[in-house]
RNA sequence: GCCUCGGUGGCGGAAUUGGUAGACGCGCUGGAUUCAAAAUCCAGUUCUGGCAACAGAGUGUGGGUUCGAUUCCCACCCGAGGUACCA
């Protein structure tokens, strides 16, 4: 080979990996186990862009690093291959989503195997195989059957309750539960009717069927995200939405809220993130009061942070959904009440948080009793106190909540003072600090002091307990789509009964359209062969429904993140049919060692994983309570736009130095048409879209220059750059390490391809290290003390870089000591050889033909021990010591390395130069850093 | 508003527990090589002044602690991400 042939390289080694399976995990080694593992990708039509591999490549490089370092390395790759996107091309085109799916698949595994990833492929999952989620499906019905006991903080099986309800009904059970769970007997219990029963347990189970108020489109027949919906219209379309209850799958994630607030403390994870869960999680430590309403036998429960401000206490306000207002609502305000419930009800939920500059609100006419003074309070609705938090109903105390305060101002309500000092004219008092006044018992306390003293108050006298309240909801679990696991579910006499496990997986049912039906059911009701033969157990026609043993099966599927919820525990055991995955296999294994995601997953995916996890470990299915302990987010890398300016009006185009001459209108423009200095390849732009094809330039020194900007790459951007083309162009190492070399790996960063022939400059200079006039030349001589302390110097910085993630400095370490060896002209062997075997994680294509080439026919590079330094080549012999005075240098010294601190010392003040820099000056200490400096303080 | 992270040359970015700020790369300048260019190699490159030695300033701004601060403390400004009538 005359020159370093990168594509050849690339090609050859990729071969033999694949070949020799190089990278096949055991699931029983001698080794201690190491588990690195990459979110896995929605496998998307666009393909990879150069951002997607970033965080593949700095798993990939700690993956190899481990494996030289003796440990049997798991990382493995998959695909989340149920979405969205799949099953809209299917709507348009009326493809099959898994047809497309497999094709995307396909393009994603070639563009992944041209970077060199050294996954274990033999262990691929797919969300969206029958096999993969026949597990999905079975753990499914394992929350289905479960329900969360509050004494043993742990989920137990439903069959369990069902044993207590029998003999002692539920008025000891503690258990996480739907709040208008009824109290009742085992008497009671056993005359209920079957659907009675099953609707009781669904308040208790796991996963369960409750009325959920969701953004309903008519139009479109499906339930949209929040952010899906805009100014109460579809973000698509623009068809009308509405709140409307409807019957879905909900997961009791709430049960878990504590612990996974609590477990957070264990993980080391970036920190922002954790954060992100603690808000989401968003518990507050409070009380909760209950007041009577005047003249009624009616009470009303609420939640509060501030119970010490009870009696600052001038109005109460309800959610206008709350179940009371209607109840206490009196005649004279009963139309008021109805027209405003009305107008709050046809507002989006956002557009409720948006318009929060004014408070609206209307009196309900009935009043509250102040437990603690038998004040008459009168209670309002309003839609700044929302019905899903806490109890849906406030007390409001304007002298010590800005929103109260606005809202008292807003309506004339009276203001108590309560606080000492305090100022109501302009706002509310929020200080926690401030002492109390005019609250009776509690005159003269912080609330610090007040606060629990009015609690034991309450619970005296039993009108408020202390509370936590948590932010989090319970997560709706089902979606009106078809590309998604579906429910083994069928519905019998109206209850929702669980396929047997044993005829697992309940595949996905084909339709002949992938639209909701015509009467609003989801796609899966367009299914022929869709309802459950009990008598038969199995799935046959939708026609013999009226047969008594048929039943219609559920038609919602399961949400994307059903399937990305436990896969890291499928990798253990890919090819298991037998459970999820075996008890040997999970035991090995245990958890990820290394996780590596976008942290935009923070409170989705993060959060949801990890109450399934916790799940498992209660039902003893898996040994770990958390799954990963160590994550790194990977920062986007962003897409550095292209913009042209058309002159309005016309087919014109101004060069962008020229632009604020005229009137124009910035337009995308392909980034793959504007070279490194920016600018445009005027006839490519002509050819590039019919409508530019006669397009005029207005040039600058007779080129084109380009406006940038830096957006999210994305196709519609037209700045997405395809790592094929990086690849084929300086070859999969330079890509790596280029990707590397960009920046810190959490860093959101631009691409920008100004710095990538740096990098190939440096692997190329690597290559020509080992050749002579293009043929293979090292020498076996032994290397000097020089040449040594620069591997020893490389081999110790870089692995410790390794250790802390920090590879952009690694690969800043290997120029360095390429730069230095060309200086000496090395080529020996001893040098060369541990150098290969540590670039090895970064260009292991380059390093494993080296490597070959080295003489190591047959072994491959990837399972060599990564090479260790030896401290006695990194001393020095002689150290220069900046001498300071007061901190500023004045003088160097050359002093012998190894001196000790009196040593130096003594040196120091002995030379002539710093005696004279002494001259006239009062030494008043002198500070001695061992390898670093001397620092004379003087006056 | 609140929470988290950050602010260092023309650019991307380095700097162990406070100890010679600007590693490495890009770009730029000069030189070598070449008929010429590309490529490659060598030297220089924080700013200001100076031919130079050198001097002064300098890590968002202002203050503080210290012999010494990019690093620690206080206040503020700016940016990114998250979140929001959460009672």
């Amino acid at each position: 080979m005359k020159t370093y042939d990168f594509n050849q390289i690339d090609r050859k080694w990729q071969k033999y990996w694949a070949e020799n399976q190089t990278f096949k995990a055991e699931n029983n080694s001698d080794k201690p186990k190491y588990y690195v593992l990459d979110m896995f990708p929605y496998p998307s039509g666009a393909g990879l862009h150069v951002g997607h591999p970033l965080g593949y490549i700095a798993s990939d490089i700690y993956a190899r690093y481990k494996r030289h370092k003796g440990y049997n390395v798991l990382h493995p790759m998959g695909y989340d291959s149920f979405g969205l996107p799949a099953e809209q091309y299917a709507i348009q085109t009326g493809q099959h989503p898994a047809v497309t799916t497999e094709q995307n698949i396909k393009r994603y595994r070639e563009q992944m195997d041209k970077i060199g990833f050294s996954f274990d492929w033999s262990r691929e999952i797919r969300t969206s195989d029958p096999k993969y989620y026949k597990w999905t499906q079975w753990i499914f019905l394992q929350l289905f059957n479960s329900y969360y006991d509050k004494d043993k903080n742990q989920a137990r099986p439903v069959s369990e309750l069902i044993k207590v309800f029998e003999t002692e009904g539920n008025i000891n059970v503690h258990a996480a539960s739907d709040k208008d769970t009824p109290v009742f007997s085992a008497a009671e219990w056993q005359n209920f009717s079957p659907q009675k029963k099953d609707e009781i347990l669904h308040k208790y189970r796991i996963t369960y069927l409750a009325d959920a108020e969701v953004n309903w489109c008519p139009a479109l027949g499906t339930v949209l995200a929040n952010d899906e919906v805009v100014n109460g219209v579809s973000e698509r379309g623009g068809h009308p939405v509405v709140r409307k209850k409807m019957r879905q799958w909900m997961m009791r994630i709430t049960a878990y809220a504590e612990r996974l607030l609590q477990d957070l403390d264990k993980l080391d994870w970036p920190e922002s993130l954790k954060e992100m869960q603690r808000n989401w999680i968003g518990k507050s430590v409070g009380a909760s009061i209950w007041f009577d309403i005047d003249g009624t036998d009616k009470k009303f429960e609420v939640f509060t942070t501030r119970a010490d401000t009870l009696f600052g206490a001038t109005f109460m306000v309800m959610a206008p959904e709350h179940e009371l207002v209607d109840k206490i609502t009196t005649d004279e305000y009963r139309d008021q009440v109805k027209a405003y419930q009305e107008k709050a009800a046809r507002k989006s939920e956002r557009e409720r948080m948006t318009d929060s500059k004014e408070k609206t609100g209307q009196f309900t006419g009935a009043y509250a009793i102040n437990p603690v003074n038998n004040a008459k309070i009168p209670i309002w609705i309003s839609d700044y106190v929302l019905a899903g938090y806490g109890t849906g109903a406030i007390m409001a105390v304007p002298a010590g909540d800005q929103r109260d305060y606005e809202f008292a101002k807003q309506f004339d309500i009276p203001i108590i003072n309560i606080f000492e000092g305090n100022d109501i004219s302009e706002k509310a008092n929020e200080n926690k600090d401030a002492v109390l006044i005019n609250s009776d018992f509690l005159n003269g306390l912080p609330a610090k002091e007040a606060i629990p003293k009015m609690i034991k108050k309450l619970e005296e006298t039993g009108v408020g307990k202390a509370e936590i309240n948590y932010r989090l909801r319970d997560a709706v679990f089902s979606r009106q789509r078809y590309w998604g696991e579906p429910f083994p579910i069928y519905y019998k006499n109206g209850m929702a009964t669980a396929i047997p496990e044993k005829h697992l997986p309940v595949e996905l049912p084909e339709v002949e359209k992938y639209l909701p039906t015509e009467d609003g059911q989801p796609p899966l009701g367009n299914a022929k062969i869709w309802a459950w033969d009990e008598a038969n157990e199995k799935i046959v026609s939708t026609d013999l429904i009226d047969n008594e043993t048929v039943f219609p099966m559920e038609l919602n599927t399961m949400p994307g993140w059903a399937g990305s919820s436990w896969y890291f525990n499928r990798y253990m055991d890919p090819h298991n049919d037998q459970a999820p995955f075996g008890k040997e296999a999970i035991e090995y294994w245990r958890k990820v060692d290394l996780y590596l995601g976008g942290s935009e997953h923070a409170t989705g995916h993060l959060l949801y994983s990890r109450f399934w996890q916790k799940f498992l470990f209660d039902t003893g299915y898996v040994p770990e309570p958390e799954y990963s302990v160590k994550l790194i987010n990977q920062g986007m890398i962003l897409g550095n736009s292209a913009f042209v300016y058309r002159i309005n009006g016309t087919n014109k185009f101004v060069s962008y130095e020229l632009k604020n001459d005229y009137d124009t209108t910035p337009i995308h423009v392909d980034v793959n048409m504007v070279d490194d200095y920016d600018y445009l390849d005027t006839e490519k732009f002509k050819a590039w879209r019919p409508d530019f094809a006669d397009a005029d330039f207005i040039l600058k020194d007779g080129k084109y220059k380009v406006g940038r900007e830096v957006e999210k790459m994305s196709k519609s951007k037209y700045n997405v750059v395809n790592p094929d083309d990086i690849v084929e162009q300086y070859g999969a190492d330079t890509l790596r390490m280029y990707e590397m070399f960009l920046g810190p790996i959490e860093i959101a960063k631009p691409w920008n391809t100004a710095g990538l022939k740096g990098v190939h400059n440096f692997l190329r200079k690597f290559w020509t290290l080992f050749h002579q006039d293009g043929i293979f030349d090292v020498s076996l001589e032994e290397p000097t003390e020089q040449e040594l302390k620069i591997l020893h110097k490389t081999i110790k910085k870089v692995t410790e870089d390794i250790e802390n993630f920090s590879f952009n400095t690694a690969v800043s370490q290997f120029m360095i000591a390429v730069n230095e060896l060309q200086k000496l002209k090395t080529n020996k062997r001893k040098i060369l050889s541990p150098l290969v075997v540590l670039l090895s994680p970064f260009a292991p294509h380059l390093a494993e033909e080296l490597w070959d080439e080295l003489g190591h026919e047959g072994q491959s590079i990837s399972f060599e021990p990564y090479p260790q330094y030896e401290e006695r080549y990194l001393k020095e012999s002689t150290k220069i010591y900046p001498v300071m005075f007061n901190g500023k240098m004045r003088h160097k010294l050359d002093l012998p390395a190894n001196m000790g601190k009196d040593e130096i010392e003594q040196t120091v003040l002995a030379d002539e130069k710093v005696k004279s820099l002494l001259e006239g000056k009062q030494l008043i200490k002198v500070i001695v850093v061992p390898g670093k400096i001397v620092n004379l303080v003087v006056k």
